[in-house]
DNA sequence: CTGATTGGATAACGACGTTACACCACGAAA
DNA sequence: TTTCGTGGTGTAACGTCGTTATCCAATCAG
């Protein structure tokens, strides 16, 4: 059926060679995940959407944990990509910027954000250099917080440490509004309050609040 | 195999009535669920546990989502008995007691929390009673602020958006703390940095946080 | 005792992840 | 050109999953 030198994007990508071939493989892995969730997510479905057999998407990644990771780290580049575009006229305000940027980076993508945190992919779990690379992220938000600690705004305290208490933070809000439990709760009005909240806690004793509504 | 008058916990409890067979059934279905994880927890492996055909889980539950929305009620009232046991001197310290529960609690019904806040079991949705019953534990947090705001200790505004904030705060961080996502990181130091900075963003213009450290 | 009804065991269906195996296209050697 | 590996791919299978149709046995009404 897929084989008289069909149109298939593996026919054409087959020629590009083996990287282009695994970068066509998953984006089609990517769409269907955008499109129909993560239990749409089969190695059948990806095939058939790429015009292959399974065959390949076993050379090429070993398992579907090959494909899901593939993704997982994809999450977290687009989540770092976010962070790193997000700018502001002092450090506090490039760190607020960032915990918004973070908000609409997992709310543009949210089955992405259902892979990195939830963990829909029966089987998977990340490896260690998967974990290692998650991290990214991680250490653009501690060097912001570095910032804001040099320019007096924070209270000189482990950077990763405030970092680590922000983005527990972020992702607290952003992980329960994804996950639905509101009781008519204004999801906005909360990430606002938490996130000032825990920036508010590591501030100078001389630095008021920024907004004490 | 099932036949001759075995010893079955499905013969043993087949008599005692419908309820005690449904209870029977999921306390199978949690056993399961806690020694093997979310992926173990399959139909037939239920029914080969109890002792019964799989037929009886359809003609109880209707699906496998029935048996995952049973558990995920369970989950809930875990957590709902912790909170509520939680006490302290003054209302203050009942807050934290009920934040420390609600960490305590998560640790030790891991497989509980995934079913909860993780999407673990595919094609499972809560179902909107579900979803209602599940703000029980909400609620006793708002009550505990509450009596915060009545002892003078927050701000007067609306409890159930504090207890928002704060369930936020409490689940960001040991939701993370239960992902692994962990660069060397103290994960009880961030869990405390963070409730505390959530309660105090709410507190008294008079009322000195309760630990700057 | 007979008939109807209820409810569970059995076995099947389609879909899943995965893999054994046959096959075919290609480059090297002759 | 012919021959011969050899690596990559399609096909088809295996076992497991959720789910359901079918059949059978036990129970109860008359």
């Amino acid at each position: 059926m897929t084989r008289p030198t069909a149109n298939n994007p593996y026919a054409v990508t087959r020629a590009a060679g083996k990287a282009s071939l695994r970068r066509m493989l998953l984006d089609t892995a990517s769409s269907l995940l955008e499109r129909h969730g993560p239990d749409a997510l089969t190695m059948r479905r990806v095939a058939a959407e790429a015009g292959c057999s399974t065959s390949v998407l076993y050379t090429m990644f070993g398992a579907k944990a090959g494909i899901a990771e593939a993704l997982w780290r994809e999450g977290f580049d687009r989540l770092s990509a976010a962070l790193d575009g997000a700018t502001g006229a002092d450090p506090l305000e490039r760190l607020a910027a960032m915990g918004r940027a973070y908000r609409a980076n997992a709310l543009a993508n949210k089955s992405y954000y259902a892979v990195m945190f939830q963990r829909p992919i029966p089987g998977f779990e990340p490896s260690p250099e998967a974990y290692a690379a998650s991290l990214k992220p991680l250490r653009a938000l501690a060097d912001a917080v570095a910032d804001c600690i040099s320019a007096g705004i924070f209270r000189p305290e482990d950077p990763s440490h405030i970092a680590g208490v922000l983005w527990a933070a972020t992702h607290g809000a952003v992980s329960l509004e994804l996950a639905g439990y509101e009781g008519a709760v204004d999801t906005e009005h909360r990430f606002n309050d938490l996130t000032a909240a825990a920036a508010a806690w590591f501030m100078s004793p001389d630095r008021q609040p920024p907004a004490v509504r």
